[in-house]
DNA sequence: CGTGTTTTTGAGTATACACTCTAATTTGAG
DNA sequence: CTCAAATTAGAGTGTATACTCAAAAACACG
């Protein structure tokens, strides 16, 4: 661990280089010669601060699958309206931590079950609240209707952010609303 | 190229060794020495019979691309419906397809812009394709509606199929369906 | 058979990767 | 200023990868 200034320094920048390489490249490019390079480190510092690469990139992931859904007290408050909007602020204000975002769904799709379990929870958490909101929304709609409901429309959202993730010109936010309005 | 009968049968093997691969593990698990173990064959008759190894599983990806739209001539014929059901179909009878299918889109992902681009056109094949039988299904539908709304369709059609790939007992086809029924 | 072609083998090459280790340098609290 | 602790450098290790090559075996066909 960091307990110099430098070192806390260094920390960020293989932070950093860490994030915009994943966010460009991929798992594939994200090499430790290029985390190394790009922070401007030789790899014994790397391992100095870090215990291994994988650390490093699950610290990313994790922070964009925190920023995914910023305020999760606030379950139970919120209008489905909100929920979308976070969701849409997200890929617009955080385009790097987006694309780490969906690439790590898409990781951990292999990635033996470890990865990909935590990012079904992750989901699942996801989809309580969408319901829940979906439920408070509109009178007379059963739990499992909301729930359904919000399968659905979640599955749509990351649909449309994987079809972003394709192409950065896809105008997500409108497709995103456009879906979001089916349901209210 | 194989020209005897035995090299033919390997051909074979070996692609069916690749396909399984790719469905159970992604393209990191799907090593050379992978594919050769299943295929019980030596690196050397590999390289008999394919130029690389990237080539096999390019082979395998445009199988999957293919098997998603089967009819490719039948454009300007069908109903909303019927593309939704081959659709759900293809998930159904042909999972190992269709995991290659989801991850090659996820690969396409980074890649080169290579992948990327031509899923990309596979993509927009696919939402003219629905958005035509999105215009012949309902009146009154500009071609600019019919378009956005096949894309959001679709959308929710890949991200419920992403869904399904991270946990298999998900039910997609009942609600790709929902989804058909809520976003048409 | 005999013969030219295809197929198979398996040891071998080159390279990229994550990671280690020791020694030198830098830092900052007392 | 001192000195122990933290940080850095960079050559080096081991391993997995895709791929090559020369020779042996299997094959089809006259």
């Amino acid at each position: 661990m960091a307990r110099y200034q430098a070192g806390i320094e260094t920390e960020a920048r293989i932070v950093d280089a860490t994030r915009s390489l994943l966010a460009e490249g991929g798992l594939e490019g994200t090499t430790l010669k290029a985390i190394c390079e790009r922070a401007e480190v030789r790899a014994g510092s790397f391992y100095n601060l870090f215990d291994s690469k994988e650390s490093v990139v699950m610290q990313v992931v994790r922070e964009a699958i925190d920023a995914v859904d910023p305020d999760p007290q606030g379950a139970g408050t919120d209008t489905l309206d909100e929920l979308v909007d976070a969701y849409i602020r997200f890929f617009v204000e955080q385009p790097q931590l987006a694309r780490v975002y969906v690439m790590a769904a898409l990781h951990g799709e292999n990635s033996g079950n470890g990865a990909r379990r935590r990012f079904l929870r992750h989901h699942q958490r996801r989809v309580e609240r969408f319901a829940s909101a979906m439920a408070r929304g509109s009178e007379g709609l059963t739990a499992e209707e909301a729930h359904d409901g919000a399968e659905v429309l979640l599955g749509a959202l990351d649909g449309l952010a994987f079809r972003w993730s394709l192409d950065t010109d896809f105008a997500f936010a409108e497709f995103a609303r456009r879906a979001a309005k089916r349901f209210s």
